[in-house]
DNA sequence: GTGGTTTCTCGACAGTACGTCGAAAAACTC
DNA sequence: GAGTTTTTCGACGTACTGTCGAGAAACCAC
């Protein structure tokens, strides 16, 4: 249901149409969601028919998940620092947040396209899933390590917390018009929520 | 485009009709998204055909759109006392929550479906939009009060701040299979964005 | 370059859902 | 019980989806 039914490992020109109709699709999700966009389009776009479209995809569904595991990577990447470091390190925070808030600003559209369409869609929901998870185990860990170690207070369960604060920082660079602008705000309300108390002045100010 | 285009003023058969559509649209939304139900479906529930469904409404949206009309009322209420009071006042921000995760209990999915659908859809983008800034606007004037009397530290700009717990609460709510669970934490959590030093005793333990 | 295999392409078809129109049945009014 | 308004529905046109099978094009020997 994901990839494709046909090829095999020829690096040739079906490649080439294979690519374009992702290129096509990464260009249209940046204007409207994907309920929106017809096959035609897509197809177009390749410069192929409609027909020949499903030799590739068998859905416009399976082209955004393509697109989106595509992106996997680099959303995880540089959150390394803060994840394994301990208490309230808000620069590390800062340096995890800011390429996310890249991310968003260039993808936001297909993102939080693919976020919305994501209850009701199977693949989708998975690809959700996984990406929270990745996020939130190791924030459960590093919020358990902290209160162990007297950094942090207690408060709602390590996972609770890692959850509430995945969903926040999600449903804000989703909505916002200009996610690089929330970072600082963010690092402070993340920071807020882990450790209450934590030195408390505004990163910017 | 939202309500009907037939209907003058009688309290007749066809407002028994329009009633049993609604019915119908909340019990099939309480089990799946919007998109995935047809006129025929609601039409088949009124026992009408599906033709007839458009003298009612002029597309399954507009259903949509009128059963959450209905419940705008209910969402904002019994905030009052925390939106208006002063101080990290647990008690009253709980009274706030509780009823709210009861009613997204109970109509969760057709609410978590309308949120997701709003970008893309004006009426429902506006329907969210009302909402947000109904809940916004007064929080941040309840978070500069507090700011000015002392009670409340520095940090981000009032609005954004607001703007971000209400986008914390909304997507937790709608993500949680048991939003009355979330309450205490919530509870917590809304109180350290706003506070942070806040005296702090997880409420439940 | 010829024959065989794989890769790729497309037109034709069938299915589903949407929304509109106009004729007419049902209900209500006096 | 004639006239008006409300309500119903079948027929129609449109848009999009996904499948099938015939065949063109590219590739690979030899």
């Amino acid at each position: 249901m994901s990839t494709s039914p046909g090829r095999r490992r020829g690096p040739s020109k079906g490649d080439r149409r294979e690519r374009a109709i992702l290129e096509t699709a990464r260009e249209l999700l940046a204007r409207k969601p994907l309920a929106d966009i017809t096959i035609d389009e897509l197809a177009a776009g390749a410069e192929i028919s409609r027909s020949s479209f499903y030799f590739y995809f068998d859905s416009k569904l399976s082209v955004l998940v393509a697109l989106l595991h595509g992106m996997a990577g680099e959303l995880g990447r540089d959150a390394g620092p803060w994840l394994d470091g301990a208490g309230p390190d808000a620069a590390a925070l800062r340096e995890a947040l800011t390429p996310l808030a890249r991310l968003w600003r260039e993808h936001g559209r297909m993102l939080a396209g693919a976020l919305a369409a994501a209850p009701g869609c199977p693949p989708l929901a998975q690809w959700r899933e996984e990406l929270r998870s990745a996020h939130v185990d190791r924030l459960a860990m590093r919020i358990s390590r902290d209160r162990a170690a007297g950094l942090a207070p207690d408060g709602p369960a390590p996972r609770v917390l890692a959850r509430l604060i995945d969903d926040l920082r999600t449903a804000a660079l989703a909505g916002s018009a200009d996610p690089e602008a929330l970072v600082d705000d963010l690092v402070t309300v993340e920071l807020r929520m882990i450790y209450a108390d934590f030195a408390d002045r505004h990163p910017a100010g």
